[in-house]
RNA sequence: GUGGGUGUCGUCAAGUGGCCUAAGACCCUGGGUUGUGGCUCCAGUAUACGUGAGUUCGAAUCUCACCACCCACCCCA
C-alpha cells in the first residue's frame, strides 16, 4: 500500500463542498473590492524565492521542495506573494492602469514538520495590490480580509497591526534593540542566541519567561520609525478607525519574510492551538525592485485555508451541504433500465440533478438509496410501466405516488 | 532538528497474560406474502489487534526496536 506522502491531506468530498463554500465567499468579496484573480505557476526559478523572501529566512534555508532538472533549479511555491510578483514584473503589467489588484487561490509547500493548522502541502487564498503608496491601500487590504472573515462566520478574532519600518530606520531600531539586550546575552535561551543576529525582534516575544524579563522594558520599533514610517502608520490607524474595524497595535509582529516594511499585520484566532494566525499580510515597498522590476510598492496578504476551515468549525458555521439528486430513476430489468437512461438525459438536459440506479439493484434497495441520496422524487420504472408508457412518480417527501405519461414527467416534476 | 502522546474491523469502541479462532454499536449488503425509502425486526460480509523481534507453556495484553499519525518547540498561512 502507497500512502499519501506526509502533510498532504486528501480533500474528499464529505470535505470539499465547504471548499467550493469559502471559495465562493472568497470570490465574491475580491470581486466587490475589485480584484481580479490571478493564476500562477506551481513551481518558480529557485532564485525567485531566494531574492524575494530572503536568503537568511527559515522558509528559504529549510522549508523548501526544490529540485533539479534540466540543470535548472526549481521550487514549488512556499507562498503566493513571489509568483505574483514576477508574473506583473514578467508581463509588464506595470504599463496597465495603476493600482493592480490581483487575487489568487494557490497550493503552497513547505518542508516543515506537522501540527494542528501546519501542512506541507497547504492552501492560501490572498490578494496583492502594486503601486498605490498610501495606507489607503493597506486599509483596503486589510477591510477585505476583515469582510472575509466576518462574512464567513468567524467570531473571535483579533487583528494585530504593527509597523516594521522601512530599511532605513528598522536598521537603527535593529541596532538599538541588539545594544538594550547584548548585557544579558548570556542568559538568553539558547533559540533566542541564534535569533540576536539572525532577527533580534523576535526575542521579544518569546515565550520563555527569563527571555520575557530580559525584553522587558526594550525599546520598541514604533519608537524607532522615520517620521514618513511614523506618519504612514498613524494614517493607517486612523483609516481603520474610519472604517470601524477594531485592532490592536502589536509591537511583536515580525513578519517571517523579508519583503515586508511598514505594515504588518495578522488576524489570530484562539480555536487553533499553536498555529493561530489565520492571515497574514503587509506592505512590500521593495519587492518588485528587488525581483528586478520598476521601483513599486506593494501591500498584500496571505490566508490559510486550511487554517480558515479550522477556524470555522469551532466557530461552529454550519457551511450548507450542497445536495445530491432531485430525482431517482429506478428501473427494474434491462428494457426499463434502457428507458430509465433515456429519462434521466432527458430530465439532466432540463437541469435538474437526476440519477439512475448503477448497482443492478432490486427494488427495495433502490428506494433506500435514493433517500439515501435527498431525492424529492423516484420514477419507479418496471415492465408493466413501460407496456402503459407510464411511470409511477414518487414524492418522496409527501410518500404520494402516481402514474404519469413518459411525456408529461418534466412538467411534473419542474 | 528537539520533545511528548497515541496505534484493535470502513468508523467509534470493549478488552491490561490463558474460555479472544476479539464484545458491542454505527456503516455496508440482503431479507421480513413474489415491485416501493426514512422507523422497526432478522440475517450476512470482513486479510482488525501498526510492523518486526523477544519474554512466556501461552501475548491484543509484558519488553525492545522500527514505522505511522497527532500535539508542542522552532517557524509560518
Amino acid at each position: 500500500m502507497i500512502n499519501m506522502p506526509k502533510g498532504t491531506k486528501d480533500i474528499l468530498p464529505e470535505e470539499s463542498y465547504k471548499w467550493h463554500w469559502v471559495e465562493g465567499k472568497f470570490r465574491n468579496v475580491c470581486a466587490r473590492y475589485g480584484f481580479k484573480e490571478i493564476r500562477t505557476p506551481m513551481f518558480e526559478h529557485t532564485e525567485l524565492f531566494q531574492r524575494g523572501i530572503g536568503d537568511t529566512t527559515d522558509v528559504v534555508q529549510k522549508e523548501m521542495y526544490t529540485f533539479e532538472i534540466a540543470e535548472r533549479s526549481l521550487t514549488l511555491k512556499p507562498e503566493g506573494t513571489a509568483g505574483v510578483v514576477r508574473s506583473f514584473i514578467e508581463n509588464k503589467l506595470y504599463a496597465n492602469p495603476l493600482p493592480a489588484k490581483y487575487y489568487y487561490v494557490t497550493p503552497c509547500f513547505r518542508y516543515e514538520k506537522m501540527q494542528k493548522g501546519r501542512q506541507r502541502q497547504f492552501h492560501q487564498f490572498g490578494i496583492e495590490v502594486f503601486g498605490a503608496s498610501g495606507m489607503l491601500a493597506d486599509s483596503e487590504v486589510i477591510s477585505l480580509a476583515y469582510d472575509f472573515l466576518t462574512e464567513c462566520g468567524v467570531e473571535g478574532f483579533v487583528l494585530h497591526i504593527n509597523s516594521i519600518g522601512c530599511p532605513e530606520c528598522r536598521a537603527k531600531y535593529r541596532e538599538a534593540l541588539q545594544e538594550f539586550l547584548r548585557p544579558r546575552y548570556d542568559e538568553l535561551c539558547d533559540t533566542c542566541k541564534s535569533r540576536f543576529e539572525r532577527n533580534p525582534m523576535r526575542i521579544l516575544d518569546c515565550k520563555s519567561p527569563i527571555c520575557k524579563e530580559i525584553g522587558h522594558g526594550a525599546p520598541h520599533m514604533l519608537d524607532f520609525l522615520c517620521d514618513d514610517c511614523k506618519a504612514a502608520f498613524e494614517e493607517l490607524k486612523a483609516n481603520l478607525d474610519a472604517l470601524d474595524i477594531p485592532y490592536e497595535v502589536d509591537p511583536g509582529i515580525v513578519r517571517g519574510l523579508d519583503y515586508y516594511t511598514k505594515t504588518a499585520f495578522e488576524f489570530v484566532s484562539d480555536k487553533l492551538g499553536a498555529q493561530s494566525t489565520v492571515c497574514g499580510g503587509g506592505r512590500y515597498d521593495n519587492l518588485v525592485s528587488e525581483v528586478g522590476g520598476p521601483a513599486t510598492p506593494g501591500v498584500g496578504f496571505g490566508l490559510g485555508i486550511e487554517r480558515l476551515l479550522l477556524v470555522l468549525e469551532a466557530c461552529g458555521v454550519e457551511i450548507p451541504k450542497e445536495s445530491d439528486t432531485d430525482v431517482f430513476v429506478a428501473a427494474l430489468g434491462s428494457a426499463a433500465q434502457l428507458k430509465g437512461l433515456e429519462l434521466v438525459k432527458a430530465i439532466r438536459k432540463e437541469g435538474i440533478r437526476a440519477d439512475i440506479d448503477l448497482m443492478g439493484r432490486g427494488l427495495k434497495a433502490q428506494m433506500k438509496n435514493a433517500d439515501r441520496l435527498g431525492a424529492s422524487y423516484v420514477l419507479v420504472l418496471g415492465d408493466d410501466e413501460l407496456a402503459k408508457g407510464v411511470v409511477q412518480l414518487r414524492n418522496m417527501k409527501a410518500s404520494e405516488q402516481k402514474e404519469v405519461p413518459f411525456a408529461e414527467i418534466i412538467n411534473e416534476i419542474k
